[in-house]
RNA sequence: GCGCCCAUAGCUCAGCUGGAUAGAGCGUCUGUCUACGGAACAGAAGGCCGGGGGUUCGAAUCCCUCUGGGCGCACCA
């Protein structure tokens, strides 16, 4: 029995007792599912409710009392053996190990699809991160970004929804211009220009250039600067794309900036605006009246010398998501873009769709290094791909993906690259291999989940205390994934893994799944084995979202 | 000045949108190995949940206020 069909089962008790008038109750004063959870303390059962304190007051009588009244009827679920009435009115609910242990069996054959859900199926989402600008190699500052917005994907499609990742690049701006200066100054020897990108990775990118067009420094400056821009462009992106694909982030679409540009979808974008009545003329310039819509400040789209802004590309971008069907679309930003909050959203009411509904920012707060804030301009960089053959892709993953994004993460160096259990995700993955090892063992020593061609699993075998508690941590795994799909905190599944793992350390501990030499392989072995399996899938599963590997040995 | 975010064990951080005695890892101390991988397990110590008010059966969680940090307020991108 899973927490879901409690859960469910709860419910469906509630709308009897209304029903028979035991209650006096709106039948909208019922949830659909019941909230249940584990119970810190072991001694008050499985699973426990506080449905009774929250409904008291709607019907009109006293938690204790209405407790009482539903825990007759909830004894009767099937699979609950004990109910309690605690304290103030908890419901304490004890399931029956064969009922609680028939959630083994249903993991193992439900593999990769257990924890999936549709919660928000028939939802299309556009997904945007990262959107680095190609002027430079992704670097700790994108890191975070790069890990959660794509478990953050990850955890939606398990939810149901057909998610667009997408990264925006900014290949349009005088940053471009900028970046073909610096890289056309180290071509020539003549250092950093002002202002300029100072990296080592500009010459770098010089001797590429230079090998593409040996003559480029016979050139004038002039002549030189637009060839520059776009074959360092062109290496600056393959190189984050190059990076991306080896920290296991996926994107279906790398949207380009120039393009826009290049379609006339700014002045489409101003002409459609302009038509919903939100654009208007001042200065020589064109406005967008984003203060109808809670901004601070109303924004210019085009300068008073003809040229489009920033802004502009913003709205047309919008347009183009809104145009290609996205209903939703998410925007993950660093807490240095949070003022963009309010002119993103005036953008989408300004085109015609909620705010509330159509357009999601989630605003990350900023990673720093030792105190140390990094950044490409200043030169002292440190770039994702070093982070990844220094510490490896899964540790770097997971200790992003592991806090929830509007805390301030300090990253230590020097204790990550210890790679040592302070980092948890040693602690997971070898709770995986683990498992996959004594299934291994149990392989060998000749033990079976089934037993002549039939399945060999017996339930209420599986009555060990720990047992117990790995089931009910199991059966929690879909809730965790949907919640975390839903508040868009992937952080959830990895913190609810080490839970799984640390569940499973114990079984293991307490109970054998292969017999000691001597002994007969019985029924019980096999249904542990179920047991093994079904936590090496979980634990597969939900590293999966997180994009961190399930290694079998380690 | 205005706005957003944060403050929980010595350290790094959780706390399931208001529930029972506030948790985990690391660090410290004490235990468990002639058993499937000890990268494990059991236990101890460690807290005015930044301060102060309020809301109610009940607050780390919601509201107000103060303090202390981070970030942002362009016809830059």
């Amino acid at each position: 029995m899973t927490p879901e069909e409690l859960s469910l089962a709860i419910s469906a008790c509630l709308k009897d007792a209304v029903a028979a008038g035991e209650i006096a109750l709106a039948a909208t004063d019922i949830p659909e599912a019941v909230r249940v959870e584990r119970p810190k303390n072991r001694e008050h059962g499985d699973w426990a409710t506080s449905i009774a304190l929250q409904l008291a007051k709607p019907a009109g009588t006293n938690p204790r009392q209405l407790a009482t009244l539903l825990s007759a009827r909830l004894a009767s679920i099937a699979g609950v053996s004990a109910i309690d009435v605690a304290g103030p009115g908890f419901l304490n609910i004890t399931v029956d190990a064969a009922a609680a242990g028939t959630l083994a069996k249903a993991i193992v054959e439900a593999g990769p699809a257990y924890g999936t859900n549709t919660a928000l199926a028939g939802r299309t989402v556009n997904m945007e991160f990262v959107s680095a600008n190609p002027t430079g190699p992704l670097h700790i500052g994108h890191t975070r970004w790069a890990a959660l917005g794509d478990s953050i994907a990850r955890v939606l499609r398990a939810s149901g929804a057909d998610v667009t990742a997408e990264y925006y690049i900014n290949d349009a701006g005088s940053q471009m211009d900028v970046f073909a200066h610096s890289v056309l100054s180290r071509l020539h020897g003549r250092g950093v220009p002002e202002g300029g990108y100072p990296g080592e990775y500009i010459a770098d990118l010089g001797h590429k250039v230079l090998t593409q067009h040996p003559d480029i420094r016979e050139l004038t400056d002039v002549a030189a600067l637009p060839v520059i821009r776009g074959a360092a462009y062109k290496e600056q992106l393959h190189d984050i794309q190059a990076t991306l694909a080896e920290f296991g982030v996926e994107f279906d679409v790398f949207f380009s900036e120039q393009e826009l540009h290049d379609a006339g979808a700014i002045a489409d974008a101003v002409a459609r605006l302009r038509e919903q009545g939100h654009v208007f003329d001042d200065g020589g310039a064109v406005w967008l009246r984003t203060t109808d819509f809670g901004d601070d400040k109303d924004r210019v789209m085009i300068r008073a010398n003809g040229e489009p802004t920033y802004f502009a590309a913003d709205a047309a971008y919008y347009l183009s998501k809104k145009d290609r069907g996205f209903t939703e679309k998410i925007y993950l930003l660093g807490a240095d873009h949070h003022g963009y909050i309010n002119r993103l959203k005036a953008i989408a009411a300004a085109a015609g769709d909620d705010p509330e509904v159509n357009i999601e920012v989630l605003i990350g707060q900023l990673v720093s290094v030792n105190g140390a804030k990094l950044s490409k301009r200043a030169g002292n960089i440190i770039e994702l791909k070093d982070l990844i053959s220094w510490l490896g892709k899964d540790a770097v993953r997971y200790s992003l993906a592991r806090f929830p994004a509007d805390s301030p993460l300090t990253l230590d160096p020097e204790l990550l690259k210890k790679h040592s259990n302070e980092n948890p995700v040693f602690y997971v993955q070898y709770a995986h291999a683990r498992s996959r090892g004594a299934a291994r063992n149990a392989e060998a020593a000749g033990v079976d989940r089934s037993v002549e061609g039939k399945e060999a699993f017996d339930a209420a075998l599986l009555d060990h205390a720990t047992e117990n508690e790995l089931l009910s941590h199991l059966g929690s795994y879909p809730s965790i994934v949907a919640k975390a799909a839903e508040l868009r905190e992937p952080h959830r599944v990895a913190r609810h893994l080490e839970v799984i793992a640390g569940a499973y350390h114990r079984w293991y501990d307490a109970c054998r799944i292969t017999p000691l030499g001597g002994e007969d392989i019985t029924d019980l072995n096999r249904t542990r084995l179920w047991l093994n399996d079904a936590t090496s899938q979980v634990l597969a599963n939900g590293l999966d979202l997180l994009g961190v590997s399930a290694p079998e040995r380690m």
